[in-house]
DNA sequence: AGGAAAAATGCAATCGTTTGCAATTGATGC
DNA sequence: GCATCAATTGCAAACGATTGCATTTTTCCT
């Protein structure tokens, strides 16, 4: 190739650069970086050479100089159920939107996965890393008093979870209370009479969905119940089975904690011959493309995930500013189908 | 909190630390790098300071002075269709098992979406930047030429996808051909004689999925028909929808390049009343979880995912190492079920 | 006790870029 | 033609950790 006599990667500091352009490396860096301090034409040379040999100027210098690092972490938190997440493509969508979002703003994105138990240090240990400019915590999992712990003395950190009233962390996420509500409403305007609610509740979005849909329940006077439900598919499908074996006949509603619990749980309720929404009502979380190709397709409540996304993102880099600001609430909105 | 009192963050720098211990920064370095130049009392003290003031070295600094980052590039080129692989769980797998393989080996994973249309740099700018050890590159789109190209000067680089005969670039990836045989094999098995491939051959892996089940339906003497449509699910519905129309009663064996449409193809099907399999026949590919919960559930060709993101890690770690490293195959496996 | 070898530590240069300040160049006005 | 001022450029000190080499301290042997 012609363009070979570049000799590829000769050109590797901004020093070979002003060598070649027989200036000095401070004009280079200024010509480089577009501040108007140096001369149109030298810039256009100094630009013309390192397009013509591929410069790119490390950005592990630049960093360390500027205390700057143009990277943002994010972080999922797993909790006892370490493969939790891994197929829940709620995060990993929300993952997708994030990568689109840091890039359009011209920052890049580290990713770390920890788990807490075995690692109590996991927020700081990212922090203090200098790699990064500011942290997105996907999902609050059980770390809450560790986040806000590290709030108090780190301002550039955004959460992606629930809110709670006083918290200090900065935190955007779907008002699930009010997505419990919209669930259990429809259940029960479905015919519903016995609920279930389906997940675990350990977890600070799902508790406040369970809340929700209790809050209705109490309202109507009619009962419902828990049942702790792990997310991993292998464990979910046993756990519903049995679930729906001990309370057969007792409830006639289920409220998902997610839209992958519930589709689970259809094939199951299948599988024992249950007729859905006839004999047993069910509303999912989430609104995952999944939700719309069930059979029956299922009712439930969308979280708007590229906005949340945008939100996490746009509150991040104005802390990342110094600024300070508050939390972001979305609203969920009931999606209407057929299983419900 | 008691331990306030460590000012938590008061002790920034290696040279921090090291007047507090009365040491020089570089013994303090080597005392928190486990080197065995140190007196066992002295790295003692200095850990126990470090502890107590939660310090850690800087990682930009660092990764400067030893030319090494402790980070790994993984970036995903999109085609045409931004939205491509946002939704696309199988991408989103295999990301959450890299994360895990190279936490485990003790790297930081940073994540790259680019759009090679209008960022002709993409390779070459994330491997320049100084930032990253090696790069895995998820998916070759239609980027294979410029892969090959920057194989020749760039060695820690592992590519996911298709493998062809005397490249360049190594690559790990499922035997997307042998794939589509069996999937071919089984439709036929299952009684249907007029075969059609669902998926964008303009993709590599897809092609060799199509071109495997060509291979059977030459063999057997059997038509099979390609139908071009895009992997986001708002698209393909509707082109799914427009394929089976034209092909209305033409076709009986459909081979879905991805799961993900296999679904959308069944859904399409039931809504035109067709029955799966006895009128026409249903095979996927990936084996996600979505296949075991269609109804009815999907025969499909299982790429095993944990064991791509295992060989990508390690080839490329190999490779970081200096190594040089063959291209690994996986087999692919039919699971049977009831859609053929 | 004396001396050599071994162990531990300090010193200072280095990684590649940025940036405050000083020095140079060129332009302008009289 | 000279002083003045603005526009460019060069110089050198950072950023924070690492490491080859020199120096000190300790250990151990005779």
């Amino acid at each position: 190739m012609s363009d070979d006599t570049s000799t590829r990667g000769s050109v590797r500091t901004i020093t070979d650069l002003a060598r070649l352009a027989g200036v000095s490396p401070g004009t280079v860096s200024r010509a480089l970086a577009g501040k108007s301090l140096v001369n149109a034409k030298t810039r256009e040379k100094i630009e013309a050479i390192a397009r013509e040999h591929g410069f790119r100027p490390n950005q592990m210098a630049s960093g360390l100089r500027r205390q700057k690092t143009g990277v943002i972490g994010v972080v999922i938190p797993l909790g006892h159920d370490t493969r939790q997440q891994i197929s829940d493509s709620f995060f990993m969508t929300l993952l997708g939107h994030l990568a689109d979002e840091l890039t359009r703003e011209g920052y890049d994105l580290m990713l770390r996965r920890v788990v807490p138990e075995t690692d109590a240090d996991w927020l700081d240990r990212f922090i203090g890393s200098g790699m990064i400019d500011g942290v997105i915590v996907i999902g609050q999992s059980d770390q809450f008093d560790r986040i806000e712990d590290v709030a108090d003395g780190y301002g550039p950190m955004v959460v992606w979870g629930n809110h709670t009233e006083g918290q200090r962390h900065c935190v955007v996420g779907t008002d699930n209370r009010l997505g419990g509500r919209l669930a259990a409403e429809r259940l029960i305007a479905a015919g519903a009479q016995r609920l279930a609610f389906l997940g675990d509740t350990t977890a600070m979005e799902f508790a406040a969905r369970f809340a929700g849909a209790s809050d209705i329940a109490a309202r109507m006077g009619l009962p419902i119940i828990a049942l702790p439900t792990h997310l991993s598919p292998e464990r979910a499908s046993e756990e519903i089975a049995r679930h729906l074996a001990a309370h057969e006949g007792q409830i006639d509603g289920i409220f998902a904690a997610t839209d992958t619990l519930a589709a689970l749980c259809l094939t199951e309720l299948r599988a024992r011959g249950v007729a859905v929404p006839d004999t047993i009502r069910l509303v999912g979380f989430d609104d995952l493309p999944i939700a719309s190709q069930t059979m029956p397709a299922l009712t439930t409540v969308r979280q708007d995930i590229a906005a949340g996304a945008r939100g996490l993102v746009d509150l991040l880099l104005r802390r990342v500013a110094g600024e300070e600001t508050e939390s972001l609430i979305l609203p969920p909105q009931l999606i209407a189908r057929m299983s419900a």
